[in-house]
DNA sequence: GAGTTCCATGCAACCGGTTGCATGTCAAGT
DNA sequence: ACTTGACATGCAACCGGTTGCATGGAACTC
């Protein structure tokens, strides 16, 4: 059986010590206000004691709680965790924790954690978020918020542009000799989906080529597997699709089929999660998630620190990693 | 610009409804104790004004606040955002919320993460803890602790036990034919590990057959693509690698040597985080992360309920998920 | 109708810090 | 020697809730 300690209060060492609370507050806080000697006793007390600043006490009476929360829709999607990471460690280099909340994709358990969040946090970065507008705007009435791939203006956000990544593969592509080529999309709502779709389209008209969206409703292998059926009803010889999931699914899909990547067919991920990881490469549109999440955070902090909202649009431009699922069109 | 609102706070809300503050604070904690007609006074008061409790002032007079603190080595490794989901999910059910800490595999960073946690968490589960095992007890001595992956008596803890998995993978391996495998190790300081490596070789000795162990320090990727040659100079016609990732990693390098899998060569990773996404798909060890992180949570939310530590040792056996990166031995 | 019980509510202390202001001391300035 | 100011420290209010105990009135008992 472990007994546990209770903690040492301030006024414990402050009698330890022979001062007042209050000088033991600031012997931690603002140690320049007092003389070098009386700080060195508090301390010598504090120590020995054991003493450790209560965190919550702290935050009640400064406002300030030194976490931050961080919301996402699933971490378990691999887009995710390098952002968390990144967030984390930017975070950590401030002394700030992590509040890590995960929606299920879900809009009412988003509003959920952002209310359970508030108050105990100082601030929120939400990505890819599923509220609506009004709701996010509704919540940055009440706290510093940062969003990743969210674009509302005068709400600090940083963008993972795909579009420049997604018209590179385009263009490589065509560059290749395919003259029609299939979007395997993603989820409707996602303001990355709406992204990358239109900027296939636009890069294709730019360069005189055929896009047929494909739908697969959810970012996920089975999605990807069983869309490959409509991608070859279109005709088209290569395949984009929403993100590297997908993208896995469709290769296992073009397999069973025994057709053959990418002698036969084309094919280009999104978010870059799994092609380093996997045999055969997969080609990919680099996703800089980390680079969000550092960044966001930054952000956050730097909107704390000022206590000013500054309308931020940071834009990350994304590119094509060429691997081993793209080839020259072969057949007609 | 965007202007925050305030908190209202308790004291607001009693002179609105004419009434004590206690009333308002137990007409939120403990409404049995007022008259229906009071409580509904002060709720529809307070609605009105917005109140929200303040999570902060609360858990400094109760001295809970209603978050766990789950803390785990790397949140990129795949083996852990299902774990975490799971947590979350199950802390979620009992109104608590997450802390999640990251350590980078540094036993330092993990120590520190553990101090600024401590104080505004209730209770803390690490997973495949670095720390030692001084370091863990002394921890455990502050506050509630369930470990996972870390067997330490006295100490809750949940364990994979991959073992039973692994020795179902060298029997599958062996009743193709396979009389020499390799086993390609995981960070020596990993309990998982030790644990992987002993049941290799507790199930070949007990077949028969041999496993020669091929280091790879780290669990990667490219660790286990260097790690071919030295698979292939033990002679073995099959390997058993630490993880999927390191597996995915044997599978690129043994197709850069033109040895095709399974026909040539069988595979089989551990965790089985990859398998159902790539392809081909991969023979793995199922991991019941996910069951690990969900009991894990719950046993620590069991704990703060009934203020005793049981010594509970909760272990979960896995399988071989069988795919398509086995088959039988053909040459010799 | 006096005594007892019970329930709803208020009072005030408390959780463990922070901070504006007051006070006391000592040295420098004139 | 007296003023002035700087500096170190203490006092007490405050952050926003919770909770043990006291109180007062209504209902119930005999």
């Amino acid at each position: 059986m472990i007994k546990r300690t209770k903690g040492v209060t301030i006024s414990q060492v402050a009698e330890a010590a022979g001062v007042a609370r209050s000088s033991v507050s600031r012997a931690f806080t603002r140690p320049d206000m007092l003389s070098p000697e009386t700080v060195e006793r508090i301390m010598k007390a504090a120590e020995a004691m054991g003493y450790v600043p209560n965190h919550t006490a702290r935050a009640l009476s400064t406002g300030r709680h030194g976490n931050i929360g961080l919301i996402v829709p699933d971490i378990a999607n691999p887009f995710f965790p390098p952002m968390i990471q990144a967030a984390q460690l930017e975070a950590d280099r401030s002394d700030f924790c992590i509040f890590l909340g995960n929606t299920e994709e879900n809009p009412k358990q988003e509003d959920k954690l952002v209310g359970r969040f508030a108050g105990q946090v100082e601030g929120l970065v939400l990505a890819s978020s599923r509220l609506s507008d009004e709701r996010i705007r509704a919540h940055a009435g009440k706290l510093p918020l940062v969003l990743i791939n969210r674009d509302l203006d005068g709400i600090p956000r940083v963008l993972i542009d795909s579009g420049s990544g997604v018209r590179e593969a385009v263009e490589h592509l065509v560059k290749l000799g395919h003259r029609k080529i299939a979007y395997v999309s993603g989820p409707s709502t996602s303001w990355s989906n709406k992204q990358r779709r239109s900027a296939m389209r636009a890069a294709a008209s730019g360069l005189g080529v055929a896009v047929e969206t494909v739908p697969a409703v959810l970012p996920s292998y089975n999605s990807g597997r069983n869309a490959v059926g409509a991608i070859l009803a279109t005709g088209a010889t290569a395949a984009v699709a929403f993100d590297d999931l997908t993208a896995q699914g469709v290769l296992a899909g073009l397999a069973e089929k025994s057709i053959s990547v990418p002698l036969d067919f084309s094919v280009i991920g999104c978010d870059d999660v799994l092609g380093a990881v996997t045999y055969p490469a997969l080609t990919s549109v680099s996703n800089r998630s980390m680079e969000a999440g550092r960044v966001a955070v930054f952000l956050l902090l730097d909107m704390l620190q000022s206590r000013a909202v500054r309308d931020v649009r940071y834009v990350l431009e994304t590119h094509l990693v060429m691997r081993e699922t793209t080839a020259l069109q072969s057949k007609n």
